[in-house]
DNA sequence: CTGTCTGTAGCACAAATGGACTAGAACCAT
DNA sequence: ATGGTTCTAGTCCATTTGTGCTACAGACAG
C-alpha cells in the first residue's frame, strides 16, 4: 500500500513496482486516514510519505503501527532529515527511503524489509547526528515546552500565560534555551530551532 | 527533460510518460545546474521542480529560460502555494502542475502546453490569491530588504551597519514591516514572511 | 544522605524593541 | 508646481528582552 498525498508521485511508484517485479495488487490512499480504509488482509507493507497535509506522517506512524499490527512500515521522505530518520526508526518504522534515492535502491530496500530486516541510512549513526540531535536532547522538556511557543512568535507574558508560570520563569528558560541553541536572541532561536526540526 | 532531485520522482514521471505515450527519449536532470549540461535541441518541454537543494526551482526559470529559449517551462510542486504559482508565472514559465494531480490531468496539461498554451490552476485568479499577494506587494523595496535580514535573526544594530543607515530608520522600517504584516514583534514577523514567501 | 539537575520565582539592571511624533530630501506623477 | 510616496533620521517614552545574581522545593543517583 502505498501512501502519499501526491497522486503523481502514487502512479509513479505504482509503476516503478509493477515494472520491477514487485507487484501484485498496489493498494493507494492520499492520507492516513484514507490508508484506515483498508483491511490489513493482503497488505504486505505500507510505503509511507511523511510530508503530508493534515495528520503528519510522523504522527501517522504509531496509528497505522496499531491498526495493522505487524506490517512493516516504510517512511518515504523527501528531506533526509536526520531527526525524522530517528524518530521514524524510534516509532517503529521498518525502514527510511529518501525520494533522492534510485528506483532499484528502493526496490532492494523493500526486499530486504519484506525479509523481516530494517534498513536505514548508514549515516544515521554518524557522528554529525550525534551533535545534531544533542541539540535537541540537550533542552530539558520544559524547556521545549517554551520553545515551541517562543517559536509560534509569542511574547514571554503569552508563554507565561499559556504555561502558568511567571514571566520571570519564562525568562530563565528562555536564556537557557538561547545559551544551549548559541542564539544571541529569539529571532535567531525560532531559526535554529526549525533548521534541526526540535519543534517540529 | 525532467529535472528533479528525487530520482525516485523522475523514474516514476518518466514511466507515466512512457506509458501514456507522451515519450521519445526522455532526459533527467537532479539539478537546475546539471539542467545546463543538455543541449537544447532534442528537448520540447522542460518540467521544473521548484523544490530542490542549492539553486531554488523558482529562482532557476529565469536561467533556464535564458538558456533555452523558447522551450516552454512546466513548473512541478509539492505544495499549491498560490506565491510559487505567481512567480512562476510571472517568470514566464507555461504551466504549473501540483504533484497531488492525477497522471492524466497532468499528461493532458502537457499536451496543451506543447502546442503553445499556458495552463495555470484556475483558481490563481481567485480573490484569495490577491489578498496574499498584495501582503508582499505592500512592502517598499527598503522595507523588503530589512526583512530579509530581520528573517536572518539580526538585531536592528546589525541591520544598520550591513544596509549603511541609522539604528533609527531601521526602526521606522521595522515598525512599517510589522504594521503591514499584522505582526506584533518581529518573531511573528518572521513566521509570517516565510509562510507568505515573502523573502524566499 | 548528599550532591546534582530541574523547575520555580524573585530582584535588579542594561540593552533591545516598538510606537508616536516631527521633519527634510528625493523622486514621481498629475 | 503641487501633492503623494519613499527614505532618511531625529527625540521621547513605555515595554520587552536578556543577563546576572539569589533562593527554595522536588526528583533522582551514587
Amino acid at each position: 500500500m502505498i501512501v502519499d498525498d501526491h497522486a503523481l508521485f502514487r502512479t509513479g511508484m505504482k509503476m516503478i513496482l509493477t515494472q520491477l517485479g514487485e507487484a501484485g495488487g498496489i493498494s493507494e490512499a492520499c492520507s492516513i486516514k484514507e490508508a484506515f480504509d483498508f483491511s490489513q488482509s493482503g497488505v504486505d507493507i505500507i510505503l509511507l510519505d511523511i510530508q503530508m497535509p493534515g495528520l503528519n506522517g510522523i504522527d501517522g506512524i504509531k496509528p497505522i503501527r496499531d491498526k495493522f499490527a505487524k506490517i512493516p512500515i516504510v517512511v518515504l521522505s523527501a528531506s533526509s532529515d536526520i531527526n525524522d530518520m530517528q524518530k521514524a526508526k524510534e516509532l517503529g518504522a521498518a525502514g527510511f527511503i529518501n525520494k533522492a534515492s534510485l528506483a532499484e535502491e528502493m526496490v532492494s530496500s523493500i526486499k530486504l524489509i519484506l525479509h523481516g530486516k530494517t534498513c536505514f541510512p548508514d549515516h544515521l549513526y554518524s557522528s554529525e547526528y550525534n551533535a545534531k540531535a544533542s541539540l535537541g536532547n540537550a533542552l530539558t522538556p520544559r524547556q521545549i515546552e517554551v520553545l515551541i511557543y517562543l517559536c509560534e512568535g509569542k511574547s514571554n507574558k503569552l508563554i507565561a500565560r499559556e504555561l502558568e508560570m511567571s514571566e520571570n520563569t519564562v525568562r530563565v528558560h528562555v536564556s537557557a534555551i538561547l545559551s544551549t541553541l548559541g542564539a544571541v536572541n529569539r529571532s535567531e532561536a525560532i531559526l535554529i530551532a526549525q533548521r534541526e526540526g526540535i519543534t517540529s
